[in-house]
DNA sequence: GTATAAACATGACAAAAATCATGGCTATGT
DNA sequence: ACATAGCCATGATTTTTGTCATGTTTATAC
């Protein structure tokens, strides 16, 4: 007997998705709703591996249903740019396919991931049908526009320890907590973090020694625990 | 006998706008244009003078009929970051707007400035009900967030000297030059350009020295010459 | 035109951060 | 269980960048 709340068994449903809620996608009318569901392609990604590639062309838009993922950029001397940091509920895949561009970034997967894939026709008949849900789009991309506009000032005007504390901080409010409610809830490479911040790993390293030097976090391998917030949150000199 | 071509004299009317071409607002239908040059409020702001505020609330939305205009963060110390340069065509104001935040940054005339103001209420409902307008709104967000997301990857990776190169050709892209063809069209400060790459004023003067001693760029007070364009493009080390 | 402030320029120095080098640790696959 | 590669850690060093100080030039206001 199959169940419907497996919803990693098959294709989800999209009315009784568990990120319903959390997703401008399924704000959509129940008619639009219906056909989403009946056309679109579910799938899974194991930790590692590519949802899309920054250069190709995009055919849809993809809805993650659960799981994580980083969207990055290429520098032009091959670093990597952490982007973007991704869950349940999540859409990826519309800045190209709105701006009738080929992907600017990668899409990868940080632990085995459930996408739905729905497609480009499908998609922008939709948004041209349905006015509510184009304007949540709408504002969906000037919130993404708002966040980036930020992380863009932090990073031409604050100094790397600042902006690390401030990173462990957004991982934080993004992913949260484990069940103990202090280790950060994904595991990341130093050098990712480092990606995100936008430092050199070994600069990351050493600023990691010094927060758990100074009580702020704990270290266990990838696992990272935030054991004084207060001070890291000094520590990132936020105002905003 | 006042010509309706003067556009300066009184409130310009959008179906004749010069910026007609060049604005998304004015893609809007005829009908809903109408509406707007009965409605909108046009306005000039010297050189200097603020349009808008970091912090306050907005009622509308700022398009852009003639002159230039920077978008500014404050950063959390206090130092300015230009997160945009615009001139005619462009709007402004609509991010907090569509966010139903109030504005997250400043706007300030680089040059005395023409501006027809679009009460909030009245966008709104045009938004609700022109679905190509909506498109192309989201289009615009869309296109700005990428622009963003390239600015925020260079910050992070590229070298003071490469970013000043790279903006120096980002302010010839926005205003081009005058009439002699290598004048960047804009008179910017030093600090105003350090502010823009996201590093100090010195920095800039130092580098903007060097380039002028290596033959890319001329300087004569706040005008400044391309007259290399190729070795400055080299010097941005860009890939995109 | 002259005073005054603002902007520009440059040198000296300090701080921040990247790079290089090396060694240990930890997963992963066989 | 063991080898191997990738990741983590840390020290030494260099490079980059920011800061401070000081003088000059250029606007701006009276």
């Amino acid at each position: 007997m199959v169940s419907k709340n497996l919803i990693h068994e098959g294709s989800p449903v999209c009315q009784t998705c568990a990120q319903k809620n959390a997703s401008v996608f399924c704000k959509a009318k129940v008619e639009y709703l219906n056909e989403i569901t009946g056309q679109k392609v579910s799938n899974t990604f194991k930790k590692g591996q590519t949802i899309f590639n920054e250069g190709s062309y995009p055919f849809g838009v993809f809805c993650i249903n659960s799981g994580k993922v980083k969207l990055t950029h290429l520098g032009d001397d091959g670093k990597e740019q952490i982007i973007r940091l991704l869950k349940g509920g999540d859409i990826i895949g519309y800045r190209a396919l709105l701006s009738g561009e080929r992907y600017s970034a990668t899409a990868v997967a940080l632990e085995d991931t459930h996408i739905c894939f729905i497609p480009k026709e499908l998609f922008i008949y939709i948004l041209k049908n349905d006015a509510a849900l184009t304007f949540e789009m709408m504002k969906l991309l000037a919130d993404e526009l708002h966040k980036t506009e930020l992380k863009m000032t932090h990073l031409a005007q604050k100094p790397v320890r600042e902006r690390l504390a401030e990173i462990l901080l957004f991982i934080e409010e993004t992913y949260g907590f484990e069940e103990d409610g202090v280790t950060l809830n994904v595991r990341l490479s130093r050098e990712e973090i480092a990606n995100l911040v936008g430092t050199a790993t070994e600069s990351t390293i050493r600023l990691l020694s010094e927060f758990k030097r100074d009580n702020m976090v704990e270290l266990d391998g990838k696992k990272i625990k935030i054991i004084n917030q207060k001070k890291l949150a000094k520590t990132a000199n936020l105002q905003d």
